[in-house]
DNA sequence: TAGATTGTTAATCGATTAACAATC
DNA sequence: TAGATTGTTAATCGATTAACAATC
């Protein structure tokens, strides 16, 4: 019983997937139900803050016990645009890139790596994860013709501005850059930062 | 001129990489001197934040001109810890283990692996980007006989709390976690979380 | 029913922005 | 000097927390 007019905070958005990963490790304990305040134990949150961020989206909770678990989950899934999978296109196919392709964490989880491209005449062609390596002289045209909506970026610094260009201009509204540049995209892309240096060093300032 | 008795906000902490990142972009430019403005302008911030944030840890600027390039750099560079390179301990000598030994971008960013662990006993005595791959079973003793504050997480979900316990133990003060599950730390304990599923997921409650 | 826990409101806390005197 | 830009203050905006009536 809410208006669902006021759109969620950003902040809040950010938190779903880690409600969500929680609850599917709760699926997988055999947990049926679960109250705010466990649920805020186990991801080192406050109770309040976790029934205040679910109550943008709806009312999932049953006064006296709890959320159940499965039906929790699945409303956050719809809510995350996670019933299809995302067709997701990888550019860089060096380490970083052949991790990536490798991992097998993505799928099961809303997305599935479906092209790779790489601006290496060595890689192209070449086979990873069981995806034939594209030249990205064809990205452009090869995520418009998929319509890929999602790419993740594994390519150097110096080359991820000119592959952002391109990426925007073939319909891609999300990109996860690796990167350790901030990226210039018009404010309907949303940019995501994997940078392990930005986040270590964010650390350091807390050490010695 | 500030009372510097007031501990900066952490929010204001984590944009100190990103400040120093543009430095660095800067300095390869040859630009000598930057207007908070200019500086916003390539970050998508605002200029009265840049220099809000700055102002926690002291007058960096010249009315007029703006800061000097080079002065900035080291001052943020002191101000996060990084006159020294910090040794850094990897556990997890898989695919993304692979592909973080070989990362070009510590090293000069202030860090540098100086240890890899992995329990697998088929890759235990290995080569990993120069480095010899130890057992996890002496990870406890090498982490602290070396004094080693810094890790990075890169096993799967299932063993990671377990070494992070492990971590925590041998004197680890800040851990930068790629598995896709909440760790429990004590408080002194810094962790950051690197997971792709969880940023892509974020990105596609704004998709569709 | 008694106990537990939700969803919501209001209070608090914190971060960002706007504005401008100081000054290079 | 005139123009530009800082560092800081106060105002605004937004997020988190505390508290509790509703209710399972």
């Amino acid at each position: 019983m809410k208006e669902q007019n006021v759109p969620a905070p950003d902040v809040v958005v950010a938190r779903l997937p880690l409600y969500l990963r929680a609850l599917n490790f709760l699926t997988e304990d055999g947990l049926g139900v679960i109250s705010s305040s466990d649920l805020a134990a186990r991801l080192g949150l406050s109770a309040a803050q976790i029934r205040k961020d679910l109550s943008h989206f709806g009312d999932f909770g049953k006064q006296g016990s709890g959320y159940n678990v499965a039906y929790l989950r699945n409303k956050l899934r719809e809510i995350l645009n996670l019933e299809d999978i995302w067709d997701v296109a990888l550019v860089g196919a060096g380490d970083l890139g052949h991790a990536l392709a490798h991992y097998g964490g993505f799928i099961g989880q809303g997305f599935r790596i479906r092209l790779v491209f790489d601006s290496n005449p060595q890689k192209v062609g070449r086979d990873l994860g069981g995806l034939t390596v594209f030249s990205t002289n064809v990205m452009k045209e090869e995520i418009r013709r998929r319509q890929i909506r999602i790419a993740i970026l594994a390519v150097p610094a110096v080359a991820a501005q000119r592959v952002t260009d391109d990426l925007v201009e073939a319909g891609v509204g999300a990109i996860l850059n690796y990167a350790p540049i901030t990226l210039m995209a018009p404010a309907d892309v949303h940019v995501q930062y994997m940078d392990p240096v930005a986040h270590l060093q964010h650390m350091a300032f807390y050490l010695k």
